[in-house]
DNA sequence: GTCTATATGTAGATAGAC
DNA sequence: GTCTATCTACATATAGAC
């Protein structure tokens, strides 16, 4: 029905500089806005707005709303993806693996590209309303599964005795639980007072997740 | 800025029976809108024709948008929070405090109520679309907020040494986890095959938050 | 209280000049 | 490719008859 292309899959000449110039600021408006508001919420107008750019740009960029929404989504799932499997290789090769240091690899990638570059801030925002939206499921599957697949097969691996089924659950818990780390930091700092350092709310949340995987039963 | 009544605040009289049952189907409609679709997704309009009512009733009964949704977030918030808390009232009648009862008494109200009453399973989807969204913050803060601090309390007080931003972080996991457990059955059922008995997995959740809150550091 | 009709605004999308 | 002007649809909200 949707496609992540808006442009003819057969059009005769790649797009020039100033064109790939004028999507790129139309892609990264589309995340901080729809990472506010949500796909509902925001409109082609703000985000128009947002790039700079005047609305017809928008749609002749984006594709039209679906389109440019999942273009979004998109995006960033491959770089963070491979941050993800390259941590786990290297896990791998030193003979390090164990259930924190494998969560470690899914979770720390996350942090440490946001702290290289504040918009994967509004990516994680954004993929939070894309997972918990029955709607984007597809995309999120199209994204996202693969590379969960991986993990949970290593967990599976090191959990011995533990059911996939099982373990599939653990495995969305630790998801949800690192999405709401990255988007509730005023609930945290609502309930706990002062806020930890990031550094230690990633080690403790590794902690959490792991404990979490070998509680034995 | 807006409030959860929709009445002048000096009404003479007390809304008649037929009112009452109107009122009732309309927040019913809209719990089930809005957990479909979000804030900015539902529709008055939607949420009329679910309802059986015309647009002007929704309005009349609603109170505009904002204030409709308001209500439907805090109408269950109440007999949830009861639930829990006498649950909590009754392990500590019976002296068998310990992370794992006290998590199961925040966290199976929750699956007992949809059991009896599948609608908690919409409000289930609504409160994780009121907790994702920073602009119903204060919504959630006034609805949930005041058990949360006090299971709070009780799980540093069943962690020592654990401080309470620490606590804290460790509580939003667990809620967050809980939320995907109600709301995520696809994504689980995808990663893991076949699906575990609920039962099966509100006790893997109660297990899993326990021991990532008592984890060793 | 209830329901119909309507006012007013704004959404996504497009056509066509440049 | 870009930008302006516009089309069409539908949103929330309200006014006023019953």
């Amino acid at each position: 029905m949707t496609t992540t292309e808006p442009f003819d899959a057969k059009r005769k000449r790649a797009p020039s500089k100033r064109s790939l110039a004028t999507r790129k600021r139309i892609l990264d408006a589309a995340e901080k806005v729809f990472a506010d508001r949500g796909f509902d919420g925001a409109t082609i107008r703000d985000i128009a707005s947002e790039a700079g750019e005047p609305v017809g740009s928008v749609h002749h960029h984006g594709g039209g709303k679906e389109v440019l929404f999942h273009q979004t989504v998109a995006r960033r799932a491959e770089p963070l993806s491979r941050a993800r499997l390259d941590a786990l290789t290297r896990l791998r090769d030193e003979g390090a693996l164990t259930m924190e240091t494998l969560l470690s690899a899914f979770i720390r990638p996350f942090f440490d590209l946001s702290r290289e570059d504040p918009r994967w801030r509004d990516y994680a925002r954004l993929v939070a309303f894309a997972s918990a939206d029955d709607r984007w499921q597809m995309i999120s599957q199209e994204c996202f599964d693969p590379t969960a697949e991986v993990f949970l097969s290593e967990i599976v691996g090191l959990a011995p005795g533990v059911p996939r089924h099982e373990a599939a659950e653990g495995f969305v818990f630790c998801v949800s639980a690192m999405l709401a780390l990255l988007t509730s930091q005023g609930r945290i700092g609502a309930l706990g007072g002062t806020a930890a350092p990031e550094d230690d709310q990633i080690q403790h949340l590794v902690r959490f997740c792991a404990a979490g995987l070998t509680a034995r039963r």
